[in-house]
RNA sequence: GGGAGUAUAGCUCAGCCGGGAGAGCGUCCGCCUCACACGCGGGAGGUCAGGGGUUCGAGCCCCCUUGCGCCCACCA
């Protein structure tokens, strides 16, 4: 093998670019069709077209490319598939924004031009995400990429309205829906996020109408409204029938004032009695209460606004007013006329769109709607039985929460960008037409005057199908047979209502199979303090900065590390610059590997059997590696990707770069045991190599490029095997025996510190042991003990013979190591040295005796766990003992 | 109003099945030891929010209280 260099700090620039390109040219990242490999499937969760990389991209997609190359390498035919998001409403509110800056709006353009506008600026902004997202390293099969408003995604999303329409579940209804008088286009409950707002409560009465059809001046009925304005469309007062109060008024009627419009008392269970007067004003056309109490008593729908929620010509005087300012002048005017009797200050929830805050308004228009009372049922049922599991657990009573208080889902918007809806209208007989093409002529009356509905599908519509359009749905392509139903979905908590559940029934619905058999939720990233990045807040970091920076590896860990799932997490610097100092320490123990290399190549260091000349140690770390191997695969088949990573970290940061490189150094120096050598250096590279392994589907970019050099092969480490625990590199007994010394060494440099030895300073050993095996453990380690532990040579023998009083112990369960360290040993100091240690063991015994006396313990506790404490504290008394006789031979 | 969380070192967070409190950063001490100062070695620092209970034994299980955000909800 080639001696290979490497730079003495690790640097990102440039090499992850050239690695991923390598990647992408291999093609390693595309998946086809192979009935001899078991697929693994993901879909991504498709980013907004024109959007840009954000840290909750960084977090979603690095979980997912995890997962990807975790299942590649373990053997599964992996597909990624990417994708973007034409996100209607969102880019539509770009792109008129950006109209107004040309001075010009979407009507004066016209749909046409519009539509033309919206594509170029797809065009322009188009590929940026996906240049991000390669960045990042994420291994989607990019000859895949779809788009949800592509020729494919669009045929699926017409196939799917068409056969929902004929089965009934989707309808043309006039229905209370929420309004953004901003956006001008109606939304789904799903988009309505409510604030708190400070308000009023507006108490006000209405004057009864006698008898004879006068307007009474002493009978009122008082009630109170957040909303005075919405009493222009009034058509009734209601009160619950169980209220004796107003029974007295049964029959009669109220006037609505400024109006002048007789309203019924209708009496209905909506009620409650408890509130305020147990009155309420019914406003069918904006609230979607009254609009269920205005079914119920066959009330009229007064609407009184505009689109924009001006008042419109059935406010009267009012028309043409904001809602606000009529609020104003109707307060003022009911105070006029002496009918407000109060104002309370009143805080209340406001529904708003959640796009651009505006608070939303209540208004009965003509909209697609989705059934959902049937189609929930298999969703629901599907979590229930366990066929979808949701991770973390907990997000299964939101789901359940949601899916039992669901609502048809309205799916029509008034806007242009998106899927025209595919239905069409007779001019001449009125009859609605929705089909798959363009239908020539009225099937009803032959009318040929057609026109196409103007409104365009929801954005959540298409991406409900994303999971099966993408592998050619309606088409049913091999890829459809092969890879779905896809395997985990990964995706953050916010859209679980917008898309997750909607994904559930379309699929179950169209493919009659569930589109995922897990669903991995995760939290949010927030900035240091644990607050929301936001644009407002001006406290966004930006991935693409960070990996400029630190590069995509120190990123990519970082985000994973240290998280539990589903769980919110806090970023901040400190900890890039940690992962970044992971992956220097990495590279810098791979160097050292490298370095010592021979410079003939030798084959038996690349073999992949057991070398001649494995010492205890090298048993200890293989051992430790192949326990590592076990725990990593437990820890991502749980999904537990943050503990995963964890040891991994620990492992190669740890025991491998702390304790076995420093352990092995003196063979490594020694050239004349060349056997011993060769099976130190075998033992390093097959160790790193292994853990690279692991490391990679967290750190793709510096494990293979490490990977690389020291295989001196064109294999990457992408597609590489994943590594499984091996019987024959388990060693318990090794473990134990490597630890013994590490307790020594610990010991010793402790030692030396609180007496204050010169780190420089060597010393002479001798290790005390009655227990041959004890001392056979120390002569077979003697080198890299000698070397940990700074002594300047170490022997072992069975008595204290010839050991002068001043030497410093340091006393273990079974051995004493005694350094006679000459005039630098303070005597007082040892002693109360040793008291300490004296005190820590007495307080350890008196604990583990009161517990070795209980009865109930030895009763009721597992035999193991007994077992196990008796052995603790055999090992107490024994240092107990020693380090007691040890102080009693110090004078 | 309902639901599900969370509270552990100065900071950010781990802690599987109940059995001797952990990491990173920060801090203190000593080291530029021929892979790495983006480093090495050693240390200090915690009534595991508070109270009660179950248990031989509780950070972990049960109940109550308090703090903090989160999701849902039509109380006019």
């Amino acid at each position: 093998m080639m001696k290979k260099e490497l730079a003495k700090t690790y640097d990102p620039h440039g090499l992850e670019d050239r690695i991923y390109q390598n990647w992408e040219d291999k093609g390693y990242f595309h998946a086809e069709v192979d009935e001899t490999k078991k697929p693994f499937t993901i879909v991504i969760p498709p980013p907004n077209v024109t959007g840009r990389l954000h840290m909750g991209h960084a977090f979603d997609e690095t979980m997912q490319d995890i997962l990807i190359r975790w299942k590649r390498m373990q053997g599964y035919n992996a597909l990624w598939q990417p994708g973007c998001d034409h996100a209607s409403i969102s880019t539509e509110v770009k792109i008129i924004d950006q109209l107004k800056k040309d001075g010009t709006d979407k009507k004066t353009l016209g749909r046409e031009k519009f539509l033309e506008r919206a594509w170029a600026w797809k065009e322009e902004y188009g590929g940026i995400i996906t240049q991000q997202l390669k960045k990042l390293g994420s291994s989607c099969d990019w000859q895949r990429e779809r788009f949800t408003m592509d020729e494919g995604c669009n045929r699926a999303v017409t196939e799917v309205f068409v056969r929902m329409h004929e089965k009934g579940y989707i309808y043309k209804g006039s229905r209370i829906v929420n309004w953004c008088p901003v956006c001008k286009t109606s939304i789904s409950d799903a988009e309505v996020e409510y604030e708190e707002q400070q308000g009023h409560l507006w108490h006000i009465k209405y004057p009864m109408v006698n008898e004879d059809g006068t307007v009474s001046d002493t009978e009122f009925i008082e009630f109170a409204t957040t909303r005075p304005e919405t009493m222009l469309g009034d058509t009734a007062v209601a009160v619950n029938p169980k209220d004796e109060r107003y029974h007295k008024w049964h029959g009669r009627k109220v006037l609505l004032p400024i109006v002048n419009r007789e309203l019924p008392i209708v009496e209905d269970e909506y009620v409650d009695m408890e509130f305020g007067t147990g009155v309420v004003k019914i406003t069918p056309a904006h609230d979607p209460n009254d609009f269920e109490v205005g079914k119920r008593h066959n009330l009229p729908e007064v609407n009184v606004l505009n689109d924009d929620a001006t008042i419109n010509e059935n406010g009267g005087k009012y028309a043409g007013m904001d809602r606000y300012e009529c609020r104003k002048a109707i307060v003022k005017e009911l105070e006029e006329m002496g009918l407000l009797v109060r104002i309370e200050d009143y805080s209340h929830n406001v529904g708003t769109h959640e796009r651009c805050h505006t608070t939303v308004e209540p208004m009965i228009k003509k909209q697609w709607f989705v059934r959902m009372d049937e189609l929930i049922k298999p969703a629901v049922k599907a979590v229930k039985e366990g066929e979808i599991r949701l991770i973390p657990q907990r997000a299964e009573s939101a789901y359940f929460n949601w899916t039992d208080n669901i609502r048809d889902w309205c799916i029509s918007r008034q806007l242009w960008w998106g899927h025209r809806i595919p239905a069409w209208y007779c001019d001449d007989c009125g009859e609605i037409i929705v089909d798959r093409q363009t239908p020539a002529k009225c099937p009803k009356c032959g009318g040929t005057h057609l026109h196409q509905d103007e409104d365009v599908l929801d954005t959540w519509f298409s991406s409900a199908l994303w999971p099966f359009e993408t592998l050619g749905w309606p088409d049913e392509t091999p890829e459809l047979k092969y890879f779905f139903p896809t395997d985990v979905l990964v995706t953050g908590w916010d859209i679980l209502f917008f898309w997750v559940i909607r994904m559930i029934f379309s699929s179950y619905e169209q493919m009659g199979t569930y589109p995922f058999k897990t669903v991995l939720f995760h939290g949010l990233i927030r900035d240091e303090q644990g607050r929301k990045f936001s644009k407002s807040l001006g406290n966004g970091v930006d991935p693409l900065d960070i990996i400029a920076k630190y590069g995509a590896d120190a990123l990519r860990l970082t985000i994973v590390t240290g998280n539990d799932l589903g769980g919110d997490m806090r970023f901040y610097v400190d900890r890039v610059e940690n992962s970044r100092n992971f992956a220097n320490k990495i590279w810098n123990a791979s160097r050292f590997i490298l370095m010592n290399l021979p410079e003939e190549e030798d084959p038996v260091l690349l073999s992949p059997e057991l070398p001649a000349g494995l010492e205890p140690v090298d048993h200890w770390i293989l051992s430790r590696c192949n326990r590592l191997v076990r725990e990593e695969t437990a820890n991502l088949d749980r999904f537990e990707l943050g503990i995963a990573v964890q040891k991994v970290y620990d492992f190669l940061w740890d025991e491998f770069c702390d304790w076995y490189i420093e352990m092995v150094k003196p063979r490594l120096y020694n050239t004349d045991d060349k056997t011993s050598q060769t099976a130190a250096l075998w033992t390093l590279r097959t160790v790193l190599l292994t853990s690279l392994k692991l490391l990679h589907p967290y750190m793709p970019f510096i494990t293979e490029e490490i990977y690389m050099t020291l295989q001196d092969a064109d294999e990457s480490i992408m597609i590489s095997s994943w590594p499984e625990f091996r019987a024959d590199w388990d060693y318990p007994q090794e473990e134990r025996e490597i630890e013994t010394i590490k307790e020594a060494v610990r010991g010793v440099r402790n030692m030396r510190t609180q007496m204050n030895v010169a780190p420089s300073k060597k010393a002479q050993m001798v290790i005390v042991s009655d227990k041959e095996e004890v001392l056979e453990i120390f002569r077979t380690g003697r080198l890299f003990f000698e070397s940990l532990a700074g002594a300047s040579e170490s022997s072992c023998q069975q008595d204290k013979a010839g050991i002068p009083d001043s030497a410093v112990a340091v006393v273990l369960a079974d051995a004493t190591i005694y350094i006679p360290l000459g005039d630098l040993v303070d005597i007082a100091a040892e002693k109360e040295r040793l008291q300490k240690e004296l005190k820590r063991l007495e307080g350890e015994l008196t604990r583990s005796e009161k517990m070795l006396s209980n009865e109930k313990f030895l009763s009721k506790a597992p035999a193991d766990k007994i077992e196990e404490e008796k052995e603790k504290q055999q090992k107490y008394r024994q240092t107990y003992e020693q380090v007691k006789e040890r102080l009693s031979t110090m004078s």
